[in-house]
DNA sequence: TTAAATTCCTGTAAGC
DNA sequence: TGCTTACAGGAATTTA
């Protein structure tokens, strides 16, 4: 599913050629992605306006339009944004289709439509509980151990919990924490206050290389992620712990075990992981 | 304020 | 083969 390393793919992806093109049209085939405002405000919106940046913040791309209003776009589960020729074949759950002036498409496409398009300036979506308070991007070189452990002082929930909270920090999804814990060697169901300051820095510091390197190998397609040309990313061969349950640890060899932490599966190595 | 449970949604796989 | 059921999970919402 997308998180960080799987959005930066797409919106890195995308930049080149989405930035100063114009949206000449935009067709909403399934009103209820549209969270905000209603479908046909949303059409209007976005209609004839020029994207002048395409930035990322936590799981969010943001189309930033030449009227300061924002064009955003959350893939959810299995949310797909592809840039592809009008003649391509329409792929079934397309939602949304953005009709560009140099005659390319901008296609949504999602599954089980856990997914969103906005459309308003900051200060409307934030105000409308659209957009979420986000925590500190975790690859920000600006984000320092002492940060997290700022963010996780004093809570008794599961670090794992913690770590899927987009306000304590953005971007991290069920994969990249399971990967950051165990890289860690923290157990996932630790009181997130009680971890010591050594734990904290090993977690901080095995964040940020489980998302960079996801990022590297073009993000983890175990589900139906896609980047932007529908190709597939690299980094669900690497995983160590997700989706290995009962496999050996690659540290230890002990089989890995399986629980359910924050209402997620959670993989880790009940040896290498204290 | 915090933490846990519930809800949305569809494809896939397991079980009978 | 065909049916039912469980499961996957991001985040908004609800409940405690």
């Amino acid at each position: 599913m997308p998180e960080l390393p799987e959005v930066e793919t797409v919106a890195a992806d995308l930049r080149p050629h989405l930035v100063r093109r114009v949206i000449e049209r935009c067709e909403v085939r399934h009103p209820a992605v549209v969270r905000h405002p209603e479908p046909v405000l949303f059409v209007n919106g976005v209609t004839g306006r020029r994207i002048e940046r395409l930035t990322r913040r936590g799981k969010y791309i943001l189309c930033h339009l030449d009227t300061a209003e924002l064009l955003v776009v959350h893939l959810g589960m299995t949310g797909q944004l592809r840039y592809v020729q009008p003649d391509a074949p329409l792929l079934t759950h397309t939602h949304a289709i953005f009709s560009l002036d140099n005659g390319a498409e901008l296609r949504y496409r999602d599954i089980r439509r856990f997914g969103r398009l906005l459309f308003g300036t900051e200060a409307d979506l934030v105000a409308a509980r659209k957009l979420p308070r986000l925590g500190p991007e975790p690859i920000d070189p600006e984000f320092k151990a002492r940060d997290l452990q700022d963010r996780l002082r004093g809570r008794r929930a599961p670090v794992k919990a913690l770590l899927l909270d987009q306000s304590i920090v953005a971007g991290v999804g069920n994969i990249y924490a399971d990967e950051s814990l165990f890289r860690a060697r923290v157990r996932p169901d630790r009181a997130a206050g009680e971890l010591s300051r050594p734990a904290v820095i090993r977690l901080h510091d095995a964040l940020r290389e489980s998302l960079l390197t996801g990022i590297r190998n073009r993000g983890s397609s175990v589900d139906d992620y896609v980047d932007a040309w529908g190709e597939k990313g690299r980094q669900q061969e690497e995983l160590l712990v997700y989706g290995r349950a009962g496999e050996p640890c690659v540290n230890c060899g002990r089989p890995l075990s399986l629980v359910r932490i924050g209402g997620r599966s959670t993989v880790f190595c009940r040896r290498c992981q204290r």
